[in-house]
DNA sequence: CCTTACCCTCACGTAAGCGTCAGGGTTCCA
DNA sequence: TGGAACCCTGACGCTTACGTGAGGGTAAGG
């Protein structure tokens, strides 16, 4: 699993290190930019399908070379996933962020996406809540239920004395009881 | 969008109306059970596919005839969806209950599938919180950098001097500069 | 030159949860 | 004896983010 990294010989007019400063050849092949950003090789290809991402150009024989600023937008690609949004999505910021003539246009654009993002988030984060209160409820009547009497259970717990008729979560439970 | 409930004359030796405590015959068609649950036709059957529902009997032409038990498990298979379970879980649910000879085995797996879940929903709003302030700190960014000045923010921001080098954000808006 | 490790471009496959015809019966009321 | 409205069984379509070959060049070391 060593990660190595070959040294491509594309740029023959530059036998020096590439100085600090300096704009760097794109040099890094499409499996390397893999490695550096934890994708695949078919997800890359895929982002530049999508125009997400463009290599820096070409080697003779075809080969996609890219530079490190690649590596950069692949991993904002996927922070940017991770965040919720769909490739569709960022295909949309993309192109609204290079079309947009001022910056400062773009800049609203895009901030309208992270704003709708963050209550989208935020209303995830309600559901989950009470989806969380819901299975709490659900797990303290199954923890009690069997305390009346096991047996009972598979055929009429879900109207047993012990517990309201009109219980917290006993949907949970009376699904199981129809066959 | 009237909803009504025909009556289905699948039982002459039903003269009566079901007597509270009687077994009542299963009179509901598809589509009317579709309507209860807010579910689609497609989707019950894609159920009894699975397993998941089972109509009481067919009626003489083929008719599925489901009685109201079957609008509890469909509304419970629904709230299970809500909580995140997938059809595929909900068929594993089901065949360890009815498989299990026990009702408190049975139970347990069930409390167990529970526990999972209610410990990935506990994850998944931690995932969630951290994208909500990782969201807040963007647009914080982004509000603040355009009064750097506008014109500057596509071409370097991303090294802006007003902001640190290793901002909190700067990756999510970092990706915009790469073309 | 040869080998090894990559890379190229199609292009079909996958999982989930249904949607959406197509072609043809069924129920019930009039 | 008609409709009108509903139901039946296939069976293919859709979406997302890639996975997985097939068939065939390319880069670099020995």
């Amino acid at each position: 699993m060593a990660i190595q990294l070959r040294v491509i010989k594309d740029d023959p007019a530059a036998g020096h290190r590439p100085s600090a400063g300096a704009i760097e050849p794109p040099t890094l092949r499409v499996g390397e930019v893999a490695q550096l950003t934890g994708k695949t090789v078919r997800a890359l290809h895929l982002y530049e399908e999508l125009g997400l991402l463009e290599p820096g150009h070409r080697s003779k024989g075809g080969y996609r070379l890219y530079s490190a600023d690649s590596v950069v937008r692949v991993r904002w690609i996927g922070k940017l996933q991770e965040m919720g949004f769909s490739l569709g999505e960022i295909q949309t910021m993309v192109k609204e962020w290079s079309q947009s003539g001022s910056a400062t246009h773009a800049m609203s654009q895009v901030e309208d996406l992270f704003q709708q993002k963050l209550e989208d988030t935020r209303a995830q984060i309600q559901k989950l809540r009470s989806l969380e209160a819901e299975l709490e409820a659900s797990l303290n009547y199954l923890q009690t239920c069997p305390t009346c009497d096991p047996a009972l259970l598979m055929n009429a717990c879900t109207s047993c004395e012990r517990h309201e008729p009109a219980a917290d979560a006993p949907e949970l439970v009376a699904g199981f009881h129809a066959h």
